[in-house]
DNA sequence: CAGAATCTTGTATGAGCGTACAAAAATCTT
DNA sequence: AAGATTTTTGTACGCTCATACAAGATTCTG
């Protein structure tokens, strides 16, 4: 406390802790449900506070999915560090996209419905490129590294929306854990990785 | 006219008009862009006739998934009908789950939007088992039927999830076409159905 | 055609939302 | 402590939406 160096100001608490709430009540409610006076109800403040601290909801939106990212991206990036191999990366990233205790109901759907918006309202597309790309570009670039066949592009194409495809299924039907999520991939990348270009289906027309 | 046997009320022809008015709205807007008004300005009537013939916006939307569904269904049960061996019934449900002109971005994204508030609305949570179901439990089915090794019920899993996970791309990124989808899709049964249980991806732990 | 039944319109009402803002409270400055 | 500044509160306005409803238009019936 000797130091007379900027103490944190008061602003950047109230942001801080107001994007948290945010994020708090996306994951609960969703992101037609995240109004104004719920996110200052959570923070435990007045209604009126968020019009002092942003210009308007949208950039209190912007900050919550930044805060998301960073979230997600704390544990994998220490674990890309870490990595030696090649398969420790793609444990990594893979394991990254199902966070061990976000793997739910809610937090799935409260993705998907900034996947929804984001057809109708073009702010909401910028953001839906920085959800979408959390870890997933991470994943084609390791993907690529690994093998550079051009086959193997495809794959991770596939493995790709393979993740995707089981957080739809989280939201939807919600049958199903994080580790047989995790282990689904696996074995969509084990199926994808040793197969040969040569072999085909039987197939009436082949 | 010389038989008095009943006529299509108008009761009935007015309800299917507004359904049909609200599938196309739902398709370019989105759930909620669905609203009352455009529903009525879409099917030419006045913005009041939704209450007359429906008990509440509520009756329209499981109207509209039944009729949507209905749409889907009868190309794939047709190709069903004619299919001989099991490979074309995949085929048929396959390419059923991207309908020629429907694989876009606002119906990708229609559909997600209804996912999306699945998880807040537990109303929408029943009309999202209807559209999830829609030609998934057939690929199931045809799955177990043309294999019924054990291993192979965790395959269809996983294409199911994988086509879901394609129309999300859709939906995000828009950066596939209908026919690269199926391709994809392909890919990856394949891939899943020439892979013996004793093959394994070259690992540090194994 | 007259009267009844049916269908359609346009508008009104109330709820929920984002935002603006005046006033109150708290904090800082001298 | 007194005044200036910053922070917080509570409320009010304008907007969009679902829904209700009175009044008008149309069709049916005798």
């Amino acid at each position: 406390m000797a130091t007379h160096g900027k103490r944190t100001k008061i602003e950047d608490i109230r942001r801080i802790e107001l994007i948290a709430a945010a994020h708090r009540v996306f994951l609960e409610h969703g992101l037609h449900g995240m109004t104004s006076a719920r996110i200052c109800r959570e923070a435990g403040m007045s209604p009126g506070i968020l019009a002092y601290y942003f210009k308007g909801k949208d950039e209190v939106l912007f900050g919550m999915v930044r805060y998301n990212n960073r979230l997600l991206m704390e544990d994998v990036i220490a674990r890309l560090k870490a990595a030696r191999t090649g398969w420790e990366r793609l444990e990594a990233i893979v394991e990254g996209n199902f966070p061990a205790s976000a793997f739910t109901q809610p937090i799935a759907n409260a993705w998907l419905s900034v996947c929804a918006e984001a057809g109708v309202n073009p702010q909401y597309a910028r953001l839906q490129r920085l959800f979408y790309r959390r870890l997933r570009s991470n994943l084609a670039s390791v993907f690529e590294e690994m093998a550079a066949e051009s086959r193997l592009r495809e794959a991770g194409f596939i493995i790709a929306a393979l993740i995707d495809g089981l957080w739809l299924r989280k939201a939807a039907a919600d049958d199903l854990g994080r580790d047989e999520a995790i282990a689904l991939v696996f074995g969509g990348i084990r199926s994808l990785m040793t197969n040969g270009e040569e072999q085909r289906l039987r197939h009436p027309e082949g």
